[in-house]
Order: structure tokens, then C-alpha cells, then sequence
DNA sequence: TATAATTTTTAGGCAAGCCTAAATAATTGT
DNA sequence: ACAATTATTTAGGCTTGCCTAAAAATTATA
């Protein structure tokens, strides 16, 4: 059994490395976890102990195969059920990370899975970031949303933040779909609302709209 | 702060007094959290420290004001967390408990509301067990199914435990409502429907549907 | 009511996970 | 290259929550 401090070990390993694509400090690890050097070097032993990372005294840590598996699967269930709190619960993007920093760790796979598909198979959670899949494939790229571009970008839309019907239905209208090239030709300060220019015409959309469009800026 | 060690006693203590209505003793604590009398000793000391309990050495031991609310809202958020479960996840009533009990823990009362409001407030968990409410009022009356009443039960509606259109739907058909008197006449051993007397008309009902009709039993 | 049986508490220990201070290894700058 | 700085580990201690064995209190029984 994973004790529920080794879960964040693992947890704060895997996510520098996902930063830094090297090995990982002592020093980092203690930053993150806000602990000692000291403690951390203690706790690395015993990972080390339990094959869950590739350790070398001096030199550094990696996630073992076992350990990376855990690790993103802690790094899923905390993705997953941060989508549950903002799409289901109403919580808004910055109030939820406490609260899935503690969902993280309940254990039961069927509950992950289930509560995947009651979300209906998320592939980013509220923040853009890509939530690992069941297998433990995860995406490399942050997603960048339409909200977040600076005047003059163009972009492709590449996909949704929500299933909304309403959204949809209005996207539709808007001739908005997967693939489309748009420009943003100006944003609005006081409410953030966004000229786009599509297929030669120019649309107008609130923050609202736009906060759910998920980009690939091109050029 | 409360631990999770505490926490699960509070609990231990709350279920015990709710079966009993006495007050507790060491043992029971024990053999409920399946641990030595010895660790039960040790640890009401401590609760007694931080005035969550009223305990005397051999005599037993009590919830205090405080203890008892901090006890109803793991309760709230266990029985919460249970209806979510089978209500939203689709899981069966049989596997939520150990997954219910990781949950409980979670430490936000705003994500405790908000997920009472997502489900809509329900007065009982799938096992028909109360939920105690935002205030820790709990019912004392565990809920009675339909399907588990024996043959010539008179009684009258007091609910349903699922609010699926369709199920509402059919009951609205059958001119089942809140308040309204039957009497059970016939149970087929083969697939536990029931000949239903109501309004001098009997009515023939599924498993599925005596399941979620919450009743009081009359004479 | 005195003794036996049971329950509860105390005493002493152990593992996990944290700490600070001191020692050692690695890196940096000249 | 080697001294100074920085990073890391070791040593020794602390708290929480558990354990077993033994002592003390309570309850049951003859």
C-alpha cells in the first residue's frame, strides 16, 4: 500500500518533470512539497525501497515505470475531478485546487472511470491543462483558449470547453467549427468581448464565448 | 485541526449513540474501528482535551455539542457522497460504502452544499438511511421501501426515491401520490411485484418500481 | 460480600513522517 | 586546482496513532 504522503512525493516528482524533462533535486522536491531537504532525502530512500523511483544519492530522482503509472494516475483523478467541480458544481476555475489536491487521493478505480464518463471523457481540465487518460497517455500541450490570444492572432479553433447545448447551438449559428481560421481583430477591454473575423465576415462574442474555444494559434 | 483518526472516531461514537441511546463504552468503540480498547483509551483522552467528547475514565463516553456536529457533517458528507454515487455514477448501493467512507473526509463545507444542491437535496441515502441536513438536523426514522413492506401492509406514500421523469411519470399514471393510502395485497415470489390496492382499483407494480417508493406503514 | 470474570486504563514500544543541526558531497569561481 | 559556496545526507528527536502486557477498576456470581 501507497501511503498518502508517498502519493505526493510521487505527485510533486512527476510534475517537475514534466516542466523540466530532467532529473529531479532534492531541493525541488522540498520547494514544492514545502518540507525539508532533509525529510525529502529520507522518503527517496524508501521509494527507492518500494521500486516506485530510480534514485541516486547526490545525483537526483526519477519516476520509476510503477511510480510514472501512479503518478499520472493521481495527476488524472486530481484533472478529472476538477472538471466535476467547475462543470458540475458550479465551482469556479480558481476555488477548486484544495479541494482536488484532497479527491486526488481516494482510491478506487472504478470511481475514476465512472467519474470519467459521467464527464464525459474531458480530454483538458478547467485550467487548459491535459488530463491523462485511463492508460496513462497524456498530452503534451497546455491548452490555449481563445479568451487567453492577444489582438491580431490568428488561430484554428481545435475544440470545445463545454458540451453545452446552448454553446453548441450558438457556435453553430456562429459558422464556428472544428478547423475554422479565425483572426482576432480586436478585444474589447472593459468586457473582454472579442471581434473575429471568420470566412470573411466579422462576429462579435463575449468572454463567455470565447473562454470555451480552444485554439491553435498559427504563424 | 481534526484528523482523520479522530474524525473516525467521532463517527464510531455518533453510530453507536444513534443505536443505542446510550452512553458509550470503550469496547464497542473498539470492536466498531477495529482496533485495541488500549488505542480507544488513549485517543478519548485526547478528544476530551480538545472538548469534542465528555469522557469519564470507566464510566464512557459522550459526544460534546461541538464533538456531535463535527460527527452529523461526516455522516451528512458520507450519506451525500453515497446518493451521488448511486444517483449520478450509476454505481449499485452494495459498493459505495468503502468508497463513501475515503469521501467523507474531504474537508470543505462549500463543496458539501454544493453537491446537496446538485442532488437535489435528498432527505435519505440509497440505503434509506437520513441525511442530516446543512444544520444537523437528521431524521430518526430510517426510510421504509415499498418493496420491503410484507403482504397486507396498509400505508401511505411518503415519497420517492428517484426523481427519473419517467419513474415520475408512471406514478402520476398509476395515480400514485404523496398521501396516498394503499394496501399490499399480493407479493409474486418470482419477481417481488406487487398487487397494489389504490383508490379501490389494484395496480400491478415492478420490483423496480415498489424499490423507490418511500411509504409509511399505518395500524 | 468476597471472589471471579470482565472491562478499561496505564506502561512501554514501534513505525511513519516530520524537524533542526551537523557532516559530507558536489559545484562554482578564481 | 582548490577554496568557498551550495546541495544533500545523516544523526538524533519529536508527535501521532497504533500495538501488547500488566495493573486497576468495575461488574457479575457464588
Amino acid at each position: 500500500m501507497i501511503t498518502l504522503s508517498e502519493e505526493n512525493y510521487l505527485k510533486a516528482i512527476l510534475s517537475i518533470n514534466l516542466e523540466t524533462n530532467e532529473i529531479v533535486s532534492t531541493n525541488e522536491i522540498a520547494n514544492i512539497l514545502e518540507t525539508s531537504a532533509a525529510s525529502v532525502s529520507e522518503m527517496l530512500k524508501k521509494l527507492e525501497e518500494k521500486n516506485l523511483v530510480d534514485y541516486e544519492k547526490y545525483k537526483g530522482v526519477s519516476l520509476s515505470e510503477f511510480g510514472e503509472k501512479l503518478a499520472l494516475e493521481i495527476l488524472r483523478k486530481h484533472r478529472l475531478w476538477e472538471t466535476f467541480l467547475v462543470n458540475k458544481l458550479e465551482f469556479s476555475w480558481s476555488e477548486v485546487h484544495d479541494i482536488a489536491e484532497q479527491l486526488e487521493h481516494i482510491k478506487s478505480k472504478k470511481l475514476t472511470n465512472k467519474l470519467d464518463h459521467f464527464l464525459n471523457y474531458p480530454k483538458f481540465d478547467p485550467h487548459g491543462e491535459p488530463i491523462p487518460s485511463k492508460n496513462g497517455i497524456i498530452s503534451p500541450t497546455k491548452r490555449v483558449l481563445l479568451c487567453e490570444a492577444p489582438t491580431n492572432t490568428r488561430a484554428i479553433i481545435m475544440g470545445v470547453a463545454t458540451d453545452e447545448t446552448e454553446f453548441l447551438d450558438y457556435l453553430t449559428q456562429l459558422n464556428f467549427k472544428i478547423g475554422s481560421k479565425i483572426k482576432i481583430l480586436d478585444i474589447i477591454l472593459f468586457d473582454k468581448s472579442m471581434k473575429i473575423e471568420i470566412d470573411d465576415k466579422i462576429e462579435q462574442i463575449s468572454e463567455e464565448v470565447s473562454n470555451n474555444i480552444h485554439i491553435k494559434i498559427i504563424k
